[in-house]
DNA sequence: CTGAAAGCGCTTACAG
DNA sequence: CTGAAAGCGCTTACAG
């Protein structure tokens, strides 16, 4: 042993399925049918490369596998952000929704590549040509267009992906039941007594989501007599900021209301301060209520009303349409379902 | 044309750097070297090559590549949650440490993949053995130790990983300087008049970050003349129902109290709701500090102020860390510096 | 049910 | 400065 010379090794000793062949006594391409579950390998032998394969400590290697097969089992998630913006500044909703994509991924036996971009220096969702991924799911701001153009663009070289806050209804995508959920939280407004309910919104091109929101907002509260009341967003400013001076111009309108349905909890959010700071009482002068369902609504003073999607569906249907898409197969489903969470923004 | 007999193709036609080769007029070895930058190969047939690749709109198979080289390019983030949590109720500080875990690695040439880990069914770190990253980063609850047990013993196989949250002292960590960021903390309650200062803190082992800040809170209270006054935390509630227990206790002990220090934002927006619910107004009659500079501290009636980590600092040193673990060189740094953020909640 | 062999698409000594 | 060749570690027809 002390003969032994200690040459650092260019390349750190591996187990290969060669090594587990000879301990278990079989070929090699046994071992690989017995791990990767063949169900034309014998109980028996199975049980023997299972056995050579633990003790030895052996793992397929993934690069081998992946170069051979042409799939890499995974899927690579990009998140659009807002250019300069801090990662701590990010819509919780997207936070969320990340998770739930994850979750859904490795469920189905997927990892997930993940990717914050922001800037045109740093866009790149080029996974599927450098086999990294066998699909890309994109989420994130629908306010970074340079980026979603960026995509858009990239679409069209054929690959598998799926998107969620796209301003371009054209793509594969994704969103909550807008429609239904700003109808919910109208009727809800409407069954708590408010007649005069304006609602924080953007009508523009880019914000799909929002205009949609919109509308249920406007049908609900038309089938019930009233006029539509909107308050525009203005463009360029953070969320909260957008709730806070939709609220100034609510209040330098001099009209009267009762309720106010802001199209996200972040603007409703900024909406809620801007409020107490006038001295206008939530719920008890008027009621509000956001949309998106993100934590942070929970824990306002007072609990803001809200309409959540089902985080969890929406993860797993953006996962499942992209492993159609990938198959081949048709993937209907495009609307994830939002539910109603009465608090007491809400409650006089 | 009309005689090609269109069989469904197996495996999709792939450009690969024999393309390329015969395009450039090289040999396919001169166009691994030319794409990857080796300075050996000429201007002029560099020229050539990228031409011809543009062209051919082609891309190195990363996995050819890794499984050559044995790198892979990537670092795994592995998020420890609470079992059976939602992904939108994981702390926003995680969140935000992930996303600045993400850019850093991609500032550097790096992939992240990533997975949230709850339960034991769940954990999975052997990335490195089936060569899907070249090295491991796991960040999140301190509270789920099963995941910790797990990853202590999986570290013990000489995998390559850096932590953030572990309850253990002797692994790879990096922390938030909690000790200074407390002693901060505290000073500036004092400075603002406050002579009667409760610390809402657990001291158990697994909670390392907030002994560390209980310890900075009482050396400092202590160095004023005031007695250091611990209000223990209840495990196994959310972080906004023990900040809601703390202050239900703190009340029912009758003792005078004119500041509050709370080791994490999540616990101080709990104890905040609380103390406003029990009629104590913040900071008029308390000032309020938290510690870990989420978004929702910010957002909070009135704001929160509270002590923030460098979260990109933070996410670089972990990165950075995990590299030189990988490169084999040393690597120091454990602390993140922290800086204080004055808001309302502090102010007379 | 099992084995021998080909080949996925690269990188990198080795020669020249 | 460039090329021919080996080999990374698998999976999967093809044979038996």
């Amino acid at each position: 042993m002390g003969e032994v010379t200690d040459k650092p090794k260019a390349r750190a000793f591996r187990v290969t399925s060669f090594d587990v062949a000879a301990e278990a006594g079989v070929s090699q391409s046994t071992v690989s049918r017995a791990l990767a579950g063949d169900p034309v390998v014998s109980e028996a032998t199975r049980a023997r490369v299972a056995a050579a394969a633990a003790k030895l400590n052996y793992s397929v290697d993934e690069n081998a596998a992946r170069l051979r097969t042409g799939r890499t089992g995974t899927i690579a998630v990009v998140v659009i952000c807002r250019a300069g913006e801090d990662r701590k500044d990010l819509n919780p909703f997207t936070y969320a929704l990340l998770g739930t994509i994850c979750a859904a991924a490795s469920a189905r036996g997927f990892e997930t590549l993940v990717s914050f971009q922001d800037s045109p220096a740093n866009l790149s969702g080029r996974y599927e040509e450098q086999r990294k991924a066998d699909g890309l799911i994109v989420i994130g701001t629908t306010q970074n267009s340079a980026a979603w153009d960026y995509y858009r663009d990239l679409g069209q070289s054929g690959m598998h992906w799926v998107c969620w806050g796209s301003p371009y209804d054209e793509l594969e995508w994704i969103r909550s039941d807008n429609h239904q959920g700003a109808a919910l939280a109208t009727q809800h407004l409407l069954d708590a007594g408010a007649t005069n309910i304006a609602c924080i919104a953007s009508l523009d091109g880019l914000q799909r989501q929002f205009k949609e929101r919109y509308d249920g907002y406007a049908e609900t509260v038309t089938a019930a007599g009233h006029e539509p009341w909107l308050v525009q967003i203005e463009d360029g400013l953070s969320r909260d900021e957008q709730g806070r001076r939709a609220v100034a111009a609510l209040l330098a309108s001099g009209r009267k209301f009762d309720a106010v349905f802001a199209v996200c909890d972040e603007i409703a959010l900024g909406a809620l301060r801007a409020l107490a700071e006038a001295g206008v009482r939530v719920p008890q002068d008027a009621a509000l209520i956001g949309f998106d369902g993100i934590r942070a609504s929970a824990q306002a003073m007072p609990p803001l009303s809200t309409i959540e999607p089902d985080f969890q569906a929406a993860g797993a249907m953006l996962v499942d349409k992209l492993l159609a898409a990938i198959a081949g197969e048709p993937h209907g489903t495009r609307r994830v379902p939002v539910r109603l969470v009465a608090r007491a923004s809400t409650q006089r």
